[in-house]
DNA sequence: CTTGATAACGTGCAATTACACCCTTTTTCG
DNA sequence: CGAAAAAGGGTGTAATTGCACGTTATCAAG
């Protein structure tokens, strides 16, 4: 048993030590990503949508965990670039039901080839079986954020 | 046994899921500290300081997991709050040693009373011994960054 | 039907992060 | 010694994040 005391030192600290470690493994993504064109936050909005089809802007940033504003200068360059399209809801003019493009299916596989290299060193260090439980600890963390 | 084709998924981006977590608890800690006039990076820093003394840039960057470039963006506020010194070394005038000063011990202390509320909470909710599990794992996560 | 509340979304602004490139100082080695 | 290499550090620029606030559209009550 841990006591709750000896975990209240900065050092401790849940969201810098969850920063920390989000910054040296991102790091190691965006290196072998870079020759796709897409930043890093890119892609994972482009999987989403190639996933679950045509969203409204705040449904996409409740599964991305990422806050509405923030999702929304990101889809601005992918508009741009027609990798997305963001039309206006018949039913309700107040929404936006962002989906991917054919050319967004495109770019998002080229992409997930670097991807799925990074992704696949990463898990060949770590341990599959380790980044499952990591993976599902995770999770439970972002639930209680809620 | 995990197979390492099952995780090769966006959705099982190592990278992802830990950006994802770090967003969602770091937005609970910002919301409770905001009352004591530091910003969020700038917590660790000072905390560091405190503990360690006297640190070159790089030295200090390498413990917080930070770019050496982005510190040193961190390090300018700080100075004109007079929270740290960076006077060069007597013995080698490319480095300059970073210190906390008075002041900033002073401010450290306040922003520590807010930070030890969050973490307590957060600690609280997720559980002592679930949270002293996960820091290691992420530590082992960072190393294999190395 | 109109008026106030609410929902969905965007913008202004500031903080955070990091790559590419630069300058200065020290060290290495012919 | 003197020039080249290496180490320490800073700046330019761009991507990422999110709070406060504003705008437009829908809904609920009277």
């Amino acid at each position: 048993m841990t006591d709750v005391e000896a975990l209240l030192s900065p050092r401790h600290c849940v969201s810098n030590n969850l920063q920390k470690t989000a910054r040296a493994v991102s790091r190691l993504y965006a290196e072998e990503m870079r020759p796709a064109g897409l930043t890093r936050a890119q892609f994972p909005i482009l999987s989403m949508l190639g996933t679950l089809g045509a969203l409204p802007v705040s449904t996409l940033a409740n599964r991305l965990y990422m806050e509405r504003t923030t999702l929304t200068r990101h889809l601005k360059p992918l508009e741009d670039a027609a990798l997305v399209e963001r039309p206006r809801s018949p039913d309700d003019a107040r929404i936006r039901l962002i989906s991917i493009t054919d050319a967004g299916r495109k770019k998002l596989e080229e992409a997930r080839a670097l991807w799925t290299q990074a992704q696949t060193r990463m898990i060949e260090r770590f341990g599959a079986d380790e980044w499952q439980a990591l993976e599902d600890t995770l999770r439970t963390l972002r639930r209680l954020t809620r």
